[in-house]
DNA sequence: GAAATACATAATAACATCATTATTTATTTA
DNA sequence: TAAATAAATAATGATGTTATTATGTATTTC
């Protein structure tokens, strides 16, 4: 059990790394529609059994899933309320670029006078 | 210019990635602030130029951000409206675990009676 | 209790990422 | 035009990540 204090104090950065493989995207989607186990996860993905069981237990040290027991099945299932968030951010779509920034602003280093090109 | 296709094609996976280093989310969030050029975050961040210019190279490339010229300064700017929603919601802090899911779920291949711990 | 099932762990080689150092380019100032 | 400034690019070695292969462990079925 991972405390919330560990929780809040994991590296932001750390977060993005872990969720950042196609892979472990996939598994946390799957986990978004309830629990899986092991063998779900093989027979969906196409690839080793290994494979799998190490990304899972990278999100799982991690804090963002974790398992019970049910027979000889782990059934995995999501635990930080960041990761639906997160991936519910991805599927977001922006068609808009952000508002250019204003010419010539003052930079710490740029003071330098006459013709700009912008 | 980057169209705005490819900015939506562009893999989810790619952008965690890409986000997924510290001094790339930093930089990111400077340039919440607004525009810097590479010598403001040299100044701010005490690493080589080089490395912040190859960060910067990186994000640039992605279309996460883009810069124009003053004078011999490069200013950096957000382009994608997606950083400041990704950097917002990584502030956001969740102190309570998902629920737990409900005990023995019919997975895909498991089919086990009996007793089952949970 | 032996075989089968479900999964984890260990070892490893291929590949990617990173910071450092050195060099190059472009612009501006003197 | 020469020196200085601002930053990019190239090269490189160190480190980290990944999928694969092989093996180990616990549970259940026969």
């Amino acid at each position: 059990m991972r405390s919330t204090v560990e929780k809040i104090t994991r590296d932001r950065v750390e977060l993005l790394k872990i969720v950042g493989h196609p892979l472990r995207v996939e598994i946390l989607e799957q986990l978004e529609d309830g629990v899986k186990c092991v063998s779900d996860f093989t027979e969906f993905f196409e690839t080793s059994q290994p494979n799998v069981s190490q990304h899972l237990a990278i999100l799982r040290k991690s804090g963002l899933i974790d398992y019970y027991m049910d027979g000889r099945l782990r059934c995995y299932f999501l635990v930080d309320p960041i990761v639906p968030e997160l991936l519910e951010l991805l599927r977001t779509r922006y068609a808009e670029d952000l508002e250019a920034p204003a010419c010539c602003p003052v930079t710490k280093t740029g003071k330098y006078p006459g013709d700009r090109s912008h």
